[in-house]
RNA sequence: UCCUCGGUAGCUCAAUCGGCAGAGCGGGUGGCUGUUAACCACUAGGUUGUAGGUUCGAGUCCUACCCGAGGAGCCA
């Protein structure tokens, strides 16, 4: 008997399968038995009729508990008063393991007991949705950069020095120096870049901030692209064609998943080009205006992101920020020198922040400058510096976070629930 | 790191003014031929986060600590 898929079950109706599984919840009813099974790819309603209450089918059906593994044969029926539309009348359960109590029943639960059991949390249907979607996720973005002729070019996780600030970096050792977990790939990209033109890394990032909200996680992913000649300009428009992409194809690839998550998808619907684009100015002077304290200099605060997204119901664009509040490498405006040409896009429904980059300075003199003034040790630098004597040109890049781009898609409240294992302040477990 | 709230059965919660620690779900047993978080009956299940204090008496009041949640700052 051939081994099916839930998934790929329609096409094997009036035909005989073999399931391979666990026992999602069961259900009897005297002399009719429901069972169901769920392989990872699918859940099916499979049924167990007898008229002889001692049925030995009956005694095995008894014994399973939820999350039991097994392996049912049976033949695929199509039904209406099936969830899924087709259901499987069992001929044959093989029991592999009956499971222990299960600590997760079918009622409410509370989010640090699920926590304490995400690594079965991760077989419910909520999570189980969320996930799939994170992999057509990062499936899209690949697709979207390859098919645009950039390079994947990973950088390293282990790094020398640090690429921003040392108080939100891990440090582990490297045999007899100090190694840091990465924080961002963008110094190693920009190299990469001058070598292949268009690249881009996908990789995680480490942050020890102590920061504890609905958007931050300790260990995240982020995909960064970095073109050479590109400017701020060229850079925006990657960025909002790669988020017109993503949400075009989550549209199309995981209709069964938004359902479950009872997602409204009329919000994404509306996720086209062009974007809402402001400069750093006016959208201080329009918070101001709608009653924020954030002042000329200020960066935005959670209250400010929840303004814009009750502002506009697109992803929006923000450029041209005080030099103060961005990294040492952004590039000045030329006609205004204490501001820098760099972006970040605001998710539309309140999410915040998803993407932020901008154009990287070229020019040797000034970036040996700005070193200075970060204070920042040259020679962990001459490297990146070595970029800017060997033929520089204008060079553009941005990160955009995939765990915060999924909260968005899927509309969940909370960052956790968009990777596997989260890394949270102080929770490593499990 | 700071502010706020919370910790009672395996889980989710209740317990009035300080006065016998309870319910639903889950588990077990039995019943039911179409269940959808099935239903009905019975049943087992407790060091009330930890340590100390006040009191005739503490789940409840006080002190310290531990753990968790929400929010802020910072960021993607």
């Amino acid at each position: 008997m051939k081994w099916t898929y839930i998934e790929d079950i329609s096409k094997f109706k009036d035909k005989e399968v073999e399931l391979r599984g666990w026992v999602f919840t069961k259900r009897s009813s005297g002399k009719i038995r429901f069972l169901l099974i769920r392989d990872g790819t699918g859940i099916i309603q499979g049924t167990v009729f007898s008229s002889k209450k001692d049925d030995p089918l009956f005694k095995k059906f008894d014994t399973l508990t939820q999350e039991s593994s097994l392996i049912v044969r049976g033949q695929v029926r199509e039904d209406k008063r099936a969830p899924g539309g087709f259901e499987l009348t069992i001929r044959d359960i093989e029991i592999l393991q009956i499971a222990d109590e299960y600590p997760i029943t079918p009622k409410a639960h509370s989010t640090p007991f699920l926590m304490e059991h995400r690594h079965l949390w991760l077989r419910s249907q909520k999570q189980h949705a969320i996930l799939q979607i994170r992999t057509e996720l990062i499936k899209a973005i690949r697709d979207f950069f390859d098919g645009r002729g950039f390079r994947l070019l990973d950088t390293p996780i282990l790094t020398p020095s640090a690429c921003e600030g040392t108080t939100t970096l891990f440090e582990t050792d490297y045999f007899d120096q100090k190694a840091f977990l990465s924080q961002s790939g963008q110094l190693y990209n920009e190299a990469t870049a001058m070598a292949f033109g268009k690249v881009y890394c996908f990789g995680p990032t480490f942050r020890a901030e102590k920061s504890k909200t609905r958007k931050h996680l300790i260990e995240f992913w982020m995909v960064e692209p970095e073109v050479a000649f590109a400017t701020l300009e060229d850079i925006t428009e990657l960025g909002e064609d790669l988020v017109v992409y993503l949400i075009e194809r989550i549209l199309e690839q995981n209709k069964k998943e938004l359902e479950v998550l009872e997602r409204d998808t009329k919000p994404l619907e509306r996720v086209k080009k062009p974007f809402p684009r402001f400069t750093y100015d006016e959208v201080q002077k329009m918070l101001k205006k709608k009653g924020s304290k954030m002042e000329w200099g200020d960066d935005l605060g959670a209250p400010e992101e929840t303004l814009l997204s009750e502002i506009f119901d697109l992803p929006v664009c923000i450029t041209h920020f005080p030099a103060k509040i961005k990294a040492f490498y952004m590039q000045p405006d030329e006609k205004r020198p204490e501001l820098v040409l760099g972006v970040d896009m605001m998710a539309s429904e309140g999410y915040g922040e998803i993407i932020g980059g901008g154009q990287r300075i070229h020019d040797l003199n000034l970036l040996e400058k700005k070193i200075k003034e970060f204070k920042l040790p040259r020679e962990d630098y001459e490297w990146y510096l070595d970029l800017r004597k060997y033929g520089s040109v204008p060079h553009s890049g941005f990160g955009l976070g995939i765990e915060r781009t999924l909260a968005w898609i899927c509309k969940i409240k909370h960052i956790r629930e968009t990777l596997p294992f989260p890394r949270l302040l102080y929770k490593i477990y499990p």
